[in-house]
DNA sequence: GCCGTTTTCGGCCCGACTGTTTTCAGTCG
């Protein structure tokens, strides 16, 4: 059986994590990180290298770690992990997940004061323990609290990424049970919310069923505690820490039932709103006339027919301005994934990427793309591989092979360049005329004030060599907030400029947020749903940019990457 | 733990920022 190269580059991670909880070397501990990051871009075949006895000639790996691959690539497992994890004490794991508390300091708060847990370490701070401890004061102790802070809010959250599978995965479950006969995804999933608090799930269900659901539902993997709060509706906590609502219609009631639970509160009042007007009355599944009569319903889409509005994707249902437009037959027909053409932003090898570029252009091809924009990160981003001024040349040879024995899928090269502190870019313009196209992020100098930040951005977009702007708020969703910003007078500048603004489809950034999309439309600025891909799969995050999008009310004329290649290639130079 | 030799140990990778310090350690990207 092949290695997972991806899990092995983790698990070495992890053993250089427990390392450095154990109190071992610095170097030691490098040379695990090190070893990591060198399988994780490995291009060669590493079971090859493995069979032939050539791991050591892997720069990085020596006698030690090849040992542990060859016991990986044996058993799966590394036991000097198991050992490593069963010393350190669990909660230091726990700890260093807060923001500002590295390991160093989670040990010292663990060993001098007997901190086990995050609960325990904030009270430790509340008794004003902290500052007693060398090299902490009274500004450390009070950024401890602001990070456990931070990290309570997110808790019981999910990224899309990861509630969405998990939702159908429940979904199907339920529909294997008798009695069930429908059971669809509703609530946030449905509507592609970038984090998800609860999931819900409508389930059309017989007599016989409902008795039957609190049962099932008690016996589900992963379900902790059921209860009933009324009749027809159960919740439960999901031991991944977000709840989960399961909504009992019958079977006429399904199509309704499925309408009120995926709208949110305004979405839907306004729905009842709207029935109230000619005198009808919907709750609880039905829709009612004036006489008491049930207006029959067969699909979704009817609920809104009798009320008199085209069907509104559910991405639209946030009570914004969809019912209106519903109502006028004016809702955008949404962009789709099988719309795009290609994609921009994403790493390879040369810097941060676990793939080739001869992979990345590959698994382009093979997702029907007829263009890709590989942009490596700059060498400011030293931390990332930034590419210096030879790695530069060298890449677009290596396209300019690439493309000459490849011409169903473009390669473009372009490149993400840093956009310093005071709105310059890292390389000179004659350097970023060489690109393709050049996408400018903010990676440092984070705490500016909006002011700052809004003219930094400015100036940066006023560079005529600057295609695109990268995730322009910087968050990481349920781990960093994004960072004050004046985003009217931003997308302003993209539009006075030309600039186009990146939908960084990262499941972790959803960066631009969905409810600045169509001020961005409105002022005319073309956006590109981009992955930020550092590998092969990661490709596929396109779908949640595209989520984005749908949920902004974008169509495919609003986005770069939905244009054929030779449309494409005219937008990119437009500013030039 | 890895590397590279001047073959058997000594050095190993960056820069900004912050806070706790009198000269540096820890964290982060």
């Amino acid at each position: 059986m092949a290695m997972d190269r991806q899990e092995l580059a983790e698990l070495l991670a992890s053993m250089a994590l427990l390392l450095e909880l154990a109190g071992e070397n610095t170097f030691k501990i490098r040379a695990y990180q090190g070893a990591s990051r060198t399988i994780g871009k490995l291009t060669e075949d590493l079971d090859e290298l493995y069979r032939s006895g050539k791991l050591e000639t892997i720069k990085g790996i020596g006698r030690a770690i090849a040992r542990h691959i060859a016991e990986y690539a044996e058993t799966g497992t590394i036991e000097e992990y198991r050992q490593l994890k069963s010393t350190v004490a669990p909660s230091l794991l726990e700890l260093v997940k807060i923001p500002g508390l590295g390991p160093k300091k989670a040990m010292a708060v663990h060993a001098a004061l007997g901190v086990n847990s995050i609960g325990e370490l904030e009270y430790a701070c509340r008794e004003n323990r902290l500052i007693a401890l060398n090299g902490f004061g009274e500004k450390t102790q009070q950024a401890v609290l602001r990070g456990i802070e931070y990290m309570k809010k997110f808790q019981g959250s999910l990224l899309l990424a990861e509630a969405w599978p998990l939702a159908e995965r429940v979904a199907a479950y339920l529909l294997e049970q008798d009695g069930l006969t429908a059971a669809q995804v509703a609530g946030e999933v449905r509507r592609r919310c970038p984090t998800v608090r609860e999931i819900v799930v409508v389930v059309q269900a017989d007599a016989a069923g409902l008795a039957a659901l609190e049962g099932i539902l008690t016996a589900m993997p992963g379900v902790e505690q059921v209860t009933s709060p009324e009749t027809g509706c159960f919740a439960a906590t999901l031991s991944v820490g977000i709840s989960l609502l399961i909504r009992v219609a019958a079977v006429a009631e399904f199509p309704t039932a499925l309408c009120l639970f995926t709208g949110n509160e305004r979405h839907v009042a306004e729905l009842i709103r709207l029935a109230g007007e000619q005198g009808w009355t919907l709750a609880g599944g039905r829709l009612v006339t004036a006489d008491g009569k049930a207006v029959p319903v067969a699909a979704e889409a009817d609920v809104y027919r009798k009320l008199g509005l085209d069907y509104p994707e559910p991405e639209l249902r946030e009570g914004q301005d969809e019912i209106a437009l519903a109502a006028r037959q004016r809702l955008p027909v949404l962009v789709q994934p099988g719309d795009l053409r290609g994609a921009f932003h994403m790493h390879t090898t040369y810097s941060d990427g676990t793939a080739s570029l001869a992979a990345m252009g590959e698994a382009a091809a093979t997702r029907g793309w007829s263009y890709i924009g590989i942009t490596d990160h700059s060498r400011t981003a030293v931390y990332a591989g930034g590419l210096s001024l030879g790695q530069i040349q060298a890449q677009r040879q290596e396209i300019e092979r690439l493309n000459a024995n490849r011409p169903d899928c473009l390669i473009l090269a372009g490149i993400e360049s840093d956009i310093l502190p005071d709105g310059s870019l890292d390389y000179p313009d004659d350097i970023l005329a060489q690109f393709d196209f050049v996408i400018a992020s903010v990676h440092s100098a984070f705490r500016q004030s909006a002011a700052e930040k809004t003219k930094r951005l400015k100036k940066a977009m006023q560079n005529r060599y600057v295609t695109m702007l990268g995730h322009p708020t910087g968050r990481i969703l349920l781990a960093r907030e994004e960072y004050p910003l004046d985003m009217p007078e931003i997308i302003q500048t993209a539009a006075d400029t030309g600039t186009i603004i990146e939908i960084n489809a990262s499941p972790y950034r959803l960066d631009l947020d969905w409810t600045w999309c169509r001020v961005a439309r409105e002022k005319g600025v073309l956006l590109s749903v981009n992955p930020d891909a550092h590998g092969v799969a990661e490709l596929d995050s396109v779908v949640y940019g595209v989520a984005v999008a749908r949920k902004g009310g974008l169509t495919a004329a609003n986005l770069l990457n939905t244009r054929e290649r030779p449309e494409m290639l005219t937008l990119l130079k437009r500013k030039r």
